[in-house]
DNA sequence: CTGAAAGCGCTAACAC
DNA sequence: GTGTTAGCGCTTTCAG
């Protein structure tokens, strides 16, 4: 293996000169600076990054924290990530977590083994405690949500993520638009401090700025992201309730879930109930009908991540970023049955 | 920081008998060994995997080199990967290429970067040559497929794959089982030696066996396995010929793309067109109807693959495991209506 | 501008 | 069994 001491002695000159050349340090004359570089060229020679790290008691290693397996999302903006940080000179290590498990514990812990210069949090809660996240003795950034129920200083952590309640907000508005007043709305949890939670308020609130008062039956809580959750939960309520024109889901997946069971009651999407969605990933454009969603931009949501991160680690401060989502229109929202009726 | 000196020094010993103890070597007594794990864990030190790395001249990091991004399927399996790499002890670094790109070229640059212990393609070609690969000095696993059209010899490489030929031979049996004679079958090439490839094989064969003579017009080429590229095809191809009772689609994904383009051409599923996919991740189980799949064991194939990978690190000889793949009855596949009508 | 030399934290002989 | 010590390949003072 050629080390750096092949290439100093090569050129006949001191490794630390060659380290110099090899870190783009600028006090090295042109014509070492030259000799050095083809003599690496010539040799193929590829640093050890582990001596490296070592050496400079850092490594350039990002790691991402994903939580929630099997989330297709994520999956997408996962994929960004490493580009980016590929770009970048980076590396992303990544760990899969479930949703039952810590992500704190599971970053700091990574953090600590791997040498991470930061970390992010792909998907998370909203409430973490300073003294919570003093576990994390690096910058991090979390990614597809926020702090919104937390303490955290937002000049100690970056984000990147939605308006998840205005954007939860508009779509439930969207559906009023159309008539609808008996708007069901299908969430893992109204109060677990998570993104579900956020949507649930711009849910709730629409319905409120419009008037309409919130039918808790409709409120269906499926305790996971999980579509046979989902599936199980809206056949349940739709077998008993006839009373909802539409359904306002915090998920794309889980939609399609709830597509499945609607239809499998018998009820006709969008002519008798409308699906409204969040995220926007491709393959939902492909159900019968195809889901009408407001998507969120998973590449550009993995990119500003890095981008953001490695900002701060070049002495940067901290900030928030706020992406907006698009709506894709599908064939899966419709004028109310009712309104029509009237009409 | 917490070193392994503090640690030898608060429990009045050795570095190299802490190391030992770390290391899980048998040559220490057992009351020194609980000594140290106690502080360890007291003291919450956790290793430096580069002074590790650099200590034994070789890091724990095995690559992942992801070909054709956006691959639902793909990410399922990546996802087990890193969590049997992280019970083995190994990191992961991943890379993403589109399959446009060379995946040797991709991953020759990322062993010598990362100084990687080995090597995974996830997805790929079926035809490299002993000259090609020598560009690779790590030892490496092919997940997902195997060497069938090319030249490297089995114990150079290991392998975890389904056998995508009888896989697909077997698909197609069941649908002419069905009473289809015409039979449809969707796929990104016939010729790019490629998985496609060998499925395509496997549905020509099928037909041979059985006597029925195989319609190019039926033989759906979309280049890529792009949703929309897989819709428009489709589409075309409904809108011009209505002969067709049966179509086998190489993956999931696609499949639920030309369910939608069957049906927006006003032919139903099943009663008119059956349809039958490799693949079987979990949202495709909830189109309607509910798509009829085989299944790829992807847990397995993931946590096999870096089984095997470690294994040869370890001095074992490489292996090719075939996975079986299972069938998951949906609503998609029905008899051949001509069959029906002949009763 | 450049080189010598002292670590970075750990592993692995080697001696006891 | 256990401690001592010499590296692993690089970065980074510190002189010159």
């Amino acid at each position: 293996m050629v080390t750096i001491k092949d290439i100093a002695k090569a050129c006949g000159v001191g490794v630390s000169t060659v380290s110099r050349v090899l870190n783009n340090r600028p006090d090295v004359s042109a014509e070492v600076r030259e000799k050095v570089l083809l003599e690496v060229r010539r040799s193929g020679y590829i640093p050890n990054n582990s001596a490296r790290d070592l050496g400079r008691n850092q490594g350039n290693t990002i790691g991402v924290v994903v939580r929630g397996t099997g989330n297709l999302f994520f999956a997408d903006i996962f994929n960004k990530m490493t580009d980016e940080a590929d770009a970048r000179g980076f590396s992303i290590i990544p760990r899969f977590i479930s949703s039952d498990d810590d992500e704190i514990q599971a970053g700091a812990y990574l953090e600590r083994e791997k040498r991470l210069r930061g970390i992010i949090f792909l998907g998370g809660r909203f409430d973490y405690t300073p003294e919570e996240m003093s576990l994390i003795d690096v910058p991090y950034v979390l990614c597809t949500y926020s702090n919104e129920f937390g303490t955290l200083p937002d000049e100690g952590y970056s984000s990147v993520s939605i308006d998840d309640y205005r954007t939860a907000a508009e779509a439930v508005e969207m559906l009023i638009g159309l008539g609808h007043r008996k708007i069901a709305v299908l969430i893992p949890s109204i109060s677990d401090h998570s993104i579900g939670e956020l949507r649930y308020q711009g849910y709730r609130d629409a319905l409120a700025a419009h008037g309409i008062e919130m039918d808790p039956q409709l409120v269906v809580k499926t305790g996971s992201f999980d579509l046979d959750d989902a599936y199980k939960n809206v056949k349940e309520l739709a077998a008993r309730n006839r009373t909802f024109t539409a359904m306002f889901a915090v998920s794309d997946t889980m939609a399609l879930a709830a597509m499945k069971a609607i239809e499998d009651c018998g009820r006709k999407v969008p002519e008798e109930v409308s699906l409204l969605a969040i995220d926007g990933i491709q393959i939902t454009e492909y159900s019968r009908p195809s889901l009408t969603a407001m998507v969120q931009p998973a590449d550009e949501i993995g990119r500003k991540s890095v981008e953001l991160l490695t900002d701060v680690l070049k002495g940067k401060p901290h900030r928030h970023i706020r992406l907006k989502t698009g709506l894709r229109t599908g064939g899966s929202v419709g004028k109310s049955p009712e309104t029509t009726a009237i009409i």
